[in-house]
DNA sequence: CCAAAATGAGACCGATCGGTCTCTAAAGCT
DNA sequence: AGCTTTAGAGACCGATCGGTCTCATTTTGG
């Protein structure tokens, strides 16, 4: 039993990888079978067809990007404090190893969103997750009077996502500074307009 | 030899499109024959491989993207003007026909930045040369007067670029409001932090 | 008007794709 | 120990991939 199930996980860890640097379309079955070390029936022995890796690979990586947030805002007392870490581990998405490729649920929605319906609903699930997520935080902030009452949750989340999230995709062509542009950018819109003085 | 050169040309746009929603392996030869109305004989009178094809289907497509913000920046006067129509032109970009599967610059930047090293460096010289643009009317603002001595232009032009290019991603699968949420605080930004009150 | 060149159809190619199946070997259970 | 179950190897499959080649047709330049 154990085997198996280190087998299982070591396609799905070895699979996120492959796909959130190629692609879905970019990554085949030997692509797999080469990471894994497995041949096709030790790979089928556990998963019907390559949907079904990538699937439970989006999974496998969209919850490695949530705990890198929870594991570092645990250290965190503030929602200040929890709004600037949200901002530095985004910066850092791409450096955790086997998250080189960049964020998983942007590269997915750009590389699932016409081809793959089940995958483009699960980047848009991971998005709104990760919207809610932070846009709790704000509402923590607004709770403990930290941070401006007129502040939108919504439209904070969605700024930190996006301009995190276009960095990072810039940043795997171009310079990587542009990421300090967006940690900068971020840092100095949430002190000006977010939190109080 | 204006059948050859339209023929030409049809397969490019045809092809740029279709690269554009379903990426470099996402699109096959069958489906550019298919969009064309074209058989293998038709299409590889004209390229030597589908390489050479996505090439030009690049660099069509960013000439498009370029064509966009010059047909709307001609009727502006001045920098301000000219800064927020290469927002509103920006924001608009995944509506403009052929081009719905969002910017093809950084959907080349995600799909190739791994598997094709050529399309990968035209998509980073086509950042590069979108930066300047948008750093060049920088420039002029601070020229007139109009913008703030201490502008950065690096900072504005990527600040830009990496903001409407996250939106553009997220609306592909999510909805598509974040647009409205990087105009707002692009305009926000030039209008507290560039533009001289 | 005719020869030459350009164009495109479509048969054909080997390689690779995702997926199935059989069979051996190992692990687990009693 | 012996039987059953599970894991994994790897041959095999049809479909499709990108790419080549031949040949008919059309266009063009003299």
């Amino acid at each position: 039993m154990s085997r198996g199930l280190d087998t299982r996980e070591k396609i799905i860890s070895k699979s996120a990888e492959l796909f959130n640097v190629h692609g879905y379309h970019g990554c085949s079955l030997s692509d797999i079978m080469e990471a894994t070390n497995l041949k096709k029936g030790g790979i089928y022995n556990h998963f019907k067809n390559k949907d079904e890796i990538a699937l439970e690979a989006f999974d496998y990586s969209f919850k490695r990007v949530l705990r890198q947030f929870r594991k570092r805002l645990d250290f965190d007392k503030t929602p200040t404090e929890k709004l600037n870490s949200i901002i530095e581990v985004y910066a850092k998405l791409a450096s955790v190893p086997g998250m080189e490729g960049g964020c998983p649920i942007f590269n997915t929605a750009v590389d699932a969103s016409n081809t793959h319906q089940l995958l483009k609903q699960k980047a848009n699930e991971a998005i709104n997750t990760l919207k809610k997520y932070i846009e709790i935080k704000v509402q923590e902030g607004m709770a403990t009077g930290e941070f401006r009452e007129d502040a939108d949750q919504n439209d904070i989340a969605t700024l930190i996502i996006i301009t995190l999230e276009g960095a990072i995709i810039m940043s795997r062509v171009n310079d990587k500074s542009c990421i300090d542009v967006a940690v900068k950018s971020l840092k100095a819109f949430l002190e000006e307009r977010i939190y109080k003085k």
